[in-house]
RNA sequence: CGGGACGUAGCUCAGCCUGGUAGAGCACUUGGUUUGGGACCAAGACGUCGCAGGUUCAAAUCCUGUCGUCCCGACCA
């Protein structure tokens, strides 16, 4: 390719609209543009790259044993109220009208569209297992698309579907695509690793999210240095102790508290209750029905966890109106120990299990209940783990310290069980002729937000550099005299000829541009490999070689095709 | 949906407070000089100042509304 006939719009300035790093170098190296807020176009190099991390991903997918399909990308909300998602997904579905009023679904993912598919296919144990794979564009109504291609409400993803006759196979087929998802992002260039995951509300039983480490990601990842532990912080556990038993007086002593309406107020004088002998209740409406949750005064409520230990589809704090008219309080003197309705479910937290001697809301503003104890004071309906774990904390494994970072979710493994299979009717005959629902797995890798989470990982001061396997070109010619007859170019054009020949992906950048701006934008770009072509080296025989982020070395000119060939393939 | 910031040339931004001829740098066009890390000189082209109302003799500037973008939070398959 020449770079005069490519489409190479590199941006000297960063655009206002880019806050983190690979955004600002996706828009400066000209791989995409905006169309709208969460809506980019791919520009020729940002497609290269893009296919080559969809080869990739088709290459390991079919090694595992997946068949690719496509599916449309519109679909009949009838599938997704036969799934129950057209309710519990509602927010991130965009929708559409035809001509004749009828209602379709952008597809957001296509477990509907794949049970469908098994369940008129799939007849018999004999057909099983099989796993479908996809690379499509999903849609995704996201509340706050950012950070370029990494929440957008458009963008690729690499959606994979298996389908087996027991739990055994399923977990076999489970083991396979998350080996497989280790190889594609290691041969992305990615340092990546494996984390538990909450399975939320696409349902399942056993998850895992494979995690890019990186300051501007979304995700808060706990981690074990020792043992090896890492789960999402929406899921993670610790071996934390329980709160200490203490000598508790026979019953709870009301105390005056005037406007002290927050953990850490109390804990001052003249209260001095330290947090950790407080229990904070919170009130949250799940799926319509208020809930009293109990979390120690020095913890805080995952969400996630409330979501996933009570089924609820929606859960919100409850507002201070709601709260009040349950309780006969206002948040900050709120307790599980007198005035609770009976028909609301008191949730408390694992690590106040058998904690005596503490001190809670009296539900009565102003005054707050010491002395309490969880089980003679409080009717707990059921206890869960429902804290966040925080840096330091004991491993649950190994006892030592948690760590904690942030990372880019670029894959995700899910275990379904039966769920889809049995609202869609996807069963087969088993050996012994009984109807049975086809045990489903799904797995999704984001490829676009893939992409971008190479850039964000692989760069330097100068601009991207990418691994080779995923560049857009392998080796950028940079001569520095372009005219037709100098030496410089004659020989530029031989390189780029036999290195085109050797099925090597090189751009010769044929601009009649000053050496700082074709150096400037080489960086900027990433390619693995630079020749450098000049009148000085040029007039001793020899050719620059400088692979991006590495040091220059001169080479003959004659060896230089063979030199770029040993590079590649020491690096491939 | 709450909080905040910002919409002026293709891009980055100034001008707005204190109303009065629309600006700079980069990019682009032409000519010349340059040519090993984003050149220099000269000439040029490029704008309904996001949009709609309002105030005013006069609005990029003040007021109201609206749309859009970005950030934080909430939310998030």
């Amino acid at each position: 390719m020449r770079w005069s006939h490519y489409f190479i719009p590199t941006l000297k300035e960063s655009p206002a609209e880019a806050e983190i790093l690979s955004h600002k170098l996706l828009l400066r190296a000209g791989l995409v543009r905006k169309l709208t807020g969460g809506l980019y176009t791919f520009l020729p190099l940002g497609l290269r790259t893009l296919r080559k991390i969809e080869v990739i991903i088709r290459e390991e997918m079919n090694r595992a044993g997946a068949v690719e399909v496509l599916m449309p990308a519109l679909q009949p909300p009838e599938i997704w109220q036969q799934s129950g998602r057209y309710e519990t997904a509602r927010d991130v579905l965009y929708k559409a009208r035809d001509r004749a009023n009828k209602e379709w679904v952008l597809s957001p993912t296509a477990e509907e569209v794949i049970t469908t598919l098994a369940a008129g296919e799939i007849a018999s144990y004999r057909q099983l297992p099989v796993n479908f794979y996809q690379i499509s564009v999903k849609f995704r109504d996201e509340i706050r698309p950012r950070f370029g291609l990494m929440r957008a409400k458009e963008f690729i993803m690499k959606d994979a579907y298996s389908f087996d006759a027991s739990d055994e196979a399923a977990m076999a087929s489970y083991r396979r695509m998350y080996d497989a998802y280790t190889r594609i992002f290691n041969r992305c260039g990615l340092k990546n690793f494996p984390v538990e995951a909450d399975t939320g509300v696409i349902g399942g039983s056993h998850s895992h999210e494979f995690m890019v480490p990186a300051e501007t990601g979304e995700n808060d990842v706990v981690y074990c240095e020792a043992c090896g532990y890492a789960a999402n912080i929406e899921k993670a556990t610790s071996g934390i102790p329980a709160t200490a038993a203490r000598e508790a007086g026979p019953a709870p002593e009301k105390f005056a508290t005037p406007g002290v309406v927050t953990i850490e107020a109390l804990s001052k004088a003249p209260y001095s209750v330290p947090a950790n002998r407080q229990v904070k209740t919170l009130i949250y409406i799940a799926d319509s029905q208020p809930l009293i949750i109990l979390v120690r005064g020095d913890d805080q409520l995952n969400e996630t966890k409330l979501m996933a230990r009570t089924g609820a589809v929606q859960a919100r704090p409850a507002t201070p109106e709601e709260i009040f008219a349950l309780l006969g309080a206002h948040p900050g003197s709120l307790g599980a120990v007198v005035n609770v309705p009976a028909h609301v479910k008191v949730l408390a937290d694992e690590r106040l299990r058998g904690a005596n001697d503490m001190t809670t809301g009296a539900n009565e503003d102003g005054f707050h209940l010491k002395g309490v104890s969880l089980g003679r004071d409080i009717k707990v309906t059921t206890w869960f783990d429902l804290r966040t774990v925080t840096a330091g904390e004991p491993c649950a494994k190994c006892a030592k310290p948690l760590k904690i970072r942030r990372a880019i979710e670029v894959g995700h493994v899910f275990k379904l069980g039966t769920k889809y299979s049995e609202k869609l009717n996807a069963c087969f005959l088993d050996a012994d002729g009984k109807s049975k629902p086809c045990v489903m797995g799904c797995y999704g890798i984001g490829v676009t937000r893939t992409l971008q989470a190479v850039i964000e990982q692989c760069n330097d001061k100068d601009g991207i550099i990418w691994p080779l396997a995923v560049a857009p070109f392998q080796v950028c010619i940079t001569p520095l005299a372009v005219a037709k007859d100098s030496a410089v170019m004659q020989l530029a054009e031989k390189i780029y000829a036999e290195l085109t020949a050797a099925g090597v992906e090189v751009i010769l950048d044929d601009r009649d541009e000053r050496p700082g701006v074709k150096f400037k934008d080489a960086d900027l770009v990433g390619f693995p490999l630079r020749i450098g072509i000049g009148e000085k080296s040029l007039a001793k025989g020899e050719v620059e070689l400088k692979p991006r982020g590495g040091a220059l070395t001169l080479v003959k000119a004659e060896e230089a095709v063979a030199k770029v060939r040993e590079f590649l393939a020491g690096k491939a």
